[in-house]
DNA sequence: ATGTTAACTTACCAATTGGTAAGTGGTCAA
DNA sequence: TTGACCACTTACCAATTGGTAAGTTAACAT
């Protein structure tokens, strides 16, 4: 007998590649239990219905960017901001995974039938945000369209590159990303200084 | 018998409706045919298979998004995207369906494998752009960036507005909406104006 | 009148779906 | 030694999937 926890984490690591990369409904079981290499009951022992697994993947994901976050803290709010805006972006580069399975999540139609994990990471952010202006720290709005337009170029740029990439050429491609990357520290300087 | 394109294109719009909901994997080809009120083997009939229903719906949505951009058509490049991406986001406030189909295609892993529509409308918008500024017209890239950034940021917005409603409220998420209309208009005048 | 064609329908199909029921074999505490 | 528990398997299920085959019905040109 292995240790419980074990297992049941790496059941959710294949979840969310194969989540992110097909989406929900384009995810069986089967297929999840053979990247697993076990039977698809196996997985059904630890999570008791597909919509389940996929929250749990949704949950771990919205730990990990948490943690993400964090992991960029800085005494200054507007430094803290830049870096982990360009290292996820970076990150993203290197593996897509999770700002697919991000944009699938906001797809799901029955959103509201489900809890959103990803608001307490959103609220941190937000709170950095407030931060950086001391006297209009009071529009929850303005920050909360600030933060969204960040996190929305970001994950629509990683999506929306293998297409951008099959349009116009890798090379293309390439400069592209340097040049978004550019964008979002620009943007982040401008918003601080404003 | 009915004239032929009529019934086609009815099929084309009740799948667009579907598609852009929950996606590709998410549509069975029998809700589409209950939504039409015919029997699935009438879509069959039009369509050989699912995936060549889907490569219509996505043409057709090709076609409508063109036929918007050269609508707000200008003599002012620059007023030409400011009408633009205004009315798009409007629009899409009333009815996200386009934008949703998009970002559903975008996440479609064998992007690669079907020929990708929307590139001349990518390309008109590019076009309209590289006419804001004279000089530096050559510089491919950073066009595609704005552009890229620019139709990013209204997409993402569109397809997150029932989450964020969901997380801090139909209120906060008006208030969202009329500060993102801004931010677009703000965008286009900086980038017309640098 | 007749043949052709377009727009369907009913009947059917193998394959796959998410999920249930009932074990199996190993670990560990008493 | 026993018995409980855990991770997991095999066997099975009804429902649904995308798709085929073979009509049927009506319009239209000849």
């Amino acid at each position: 007998m292995k240790p419980s926890g074990d297992a049941k984490s790496a059941y959710i690591a294949v979840a969310t590649r194969r989540f992110a990369m097909d989406g929900f409904h384009g995810t069986s079981l089967s297929h999840l239990a053979k990247d697993a290499g076990v039977s698809k009951q196996a997985l059904l022992h630890f999570f008791k219905t597909k919509e389940a697994l996929y929250a749990a993947t949704l949950t771990a994901l919205a730990d990990r960017m948490m943690q993400d976050l964090i992991a960029c803290r800085h005494a200054d709010p507007s430094q803290w901001l830049s870096d982990y805006f360009t290292t996820l972006c970076q990150n993203a580069y290197a593996d897509p995974t999770d700002m697919r399975l991000v944009v699938h999540a906001l797809l799901d139609s029955d959103q509201n039938a489900r809890k959103w994990p990803l608001k307490p990471y959103l609220d941190e952010l937000m709170r950095i945000t407030s931060d950086t202006s001391g006297e209009r720290a009071a529009e929850v709005s303005a920050q909360l369209a600030w933060v969204s337009q960040m996190i929305g170029m970001i994950q629509y740029h990683i999506i929306s590159a293998p297409t951008v990439s099959g349009m116009y050429g890798t090379d293309t491609a390439t400069v592209l990303q340097v040049e978004m990357v550019k964008r979002i520290e620009h943007a982040v300087h401008e918003f601080c200084s404003n």
